[in-house]
DNA sequence: ACGTATGGATACGGTGCCGTATGCTTGCGC
DNA sequence: GCGCAAGCATACGGCACCGTATCCATACGT
């Protein structure tokens, strides 16, 4: 094992991410994740002043450039607002984006700093879908009330085990996407 | 201070609760807890055989006693089917309920056994949420997707951050639970 | 080839927590 | 009023982790 040199500043980013996605703020170590990453925490403190730098930057990684990834994948071919809020759902689940959302949402309950992040990222999503379903809503009372439901759906989904007898999960969260577009 | 004697089992199960739903499972810490009721871990071993046990036994209690609480208030008055989702709805904030909800939930994305529990508790709630919408929706797949919009703006709601302008959230909330009951 | 910036190993002190062991107190049956 | 059991204090060993300090190793420009 030739101890392969270079763990940039972004590996450990992307280990910390992975490990908050998994077992939330609590479980990004910075020792389980220096033997994630085959090293030990030498380096860690090279790059990082202390633990809390690295979850702000895990956090400074998450808002620049993961938020969006399922915006930019619906947009990805045009199209009327309702394809475009289809796709939306279909692109959720890829990667583990999914299981970090809810990380770093329940994180928020529990820290203002990152509350405040999870409200400028809310609201950019909201302004994002308003436009979308003004296009067939009566009134923007309606409007807001499904942005609401179709955020919750977003990151509740994953929250809610219930079975729904021999339908599958995808075919009922397809029944509850018609009627957000009906 | 006369050493207040007497610290039951169940007083443990409920802070646990406290700092489950405060800080997740990992903020479950005995010594802490121990802390919190004026005691020291000394009697906590004479209830339980560890901090598993305890684990357990907060879930029993979450399960058997504290997930109906809501039903119950929704159907405390009888009525028709929207009336009582919209009580459901009014009632669910109260205590620290929803933040527990979401506590437990986030939790068994990791732990197996949770998700069972998890599992369990939402096909109980389905099964309740059922017939009230089969009252006014076209088919049961439409029923079926409405009932897992309740779950996730139930659950979700609290971890959505939107701001919604000048709308405040309850009126928002308002407007989607209309949306649900058209 | 050599030296400095970049990245890492090793070792240490400190802290907070778990679980155990061993007694000290209070409540209540008798 | 005595005794046993429920409830608690205290103290210990162990572990996992944080942050610091100090000494290596490799990469690349020159």
């Amino acid at each position: 094992m030739p101890a392969k040199v270079r763990t940039p500043r972004e590996s450990w980013v992307e280990a910390g991410l992975s490990a908050l996605a998994a077992g939330g703020p609590d479980a990004v170590r910075i020792e389980a994740l220096a033997g994630s990453l085959r090293v030990t925490k030498g380096g860690f403190y090279w790059h990082f002043r202390d633990r809390r730098a690295l979850l702000d930057a895990m956090l400074d990684h998450w808002e620049a450039t993961l938020v969006d990834r399922t915006i930019e994948a619906a947009d990805h071919g045009g199209g009327e607002g309702r394809a475009r809020l289809r796709r939306l759902f279909r692109a959720a689940d890829a990667d583990g984006l999914l299981g970090l959302e809810v990380a770093v949402r329940d994180w928020a309950r529990r820290d203002p700093a990152v509350a405040e992040r999870v409200a400028r990222v809310d609201d950019r999503r909201t302004a994002y879908l308003r436009p979308l379903f003004a296009e067939f809503c009566a009134g923007p009372a309606d409007v807001e009330g499904r942005c609401l439901l179709v955020l919750t759906l977003f990151v509740g989904e994953s929250l809610v085990a219930a079975t729904h007898g021999r339908r599958t999960r995808p075919a009922v969260t397809a029944a509850a996407l018609r009627h957000l577009l009906a």
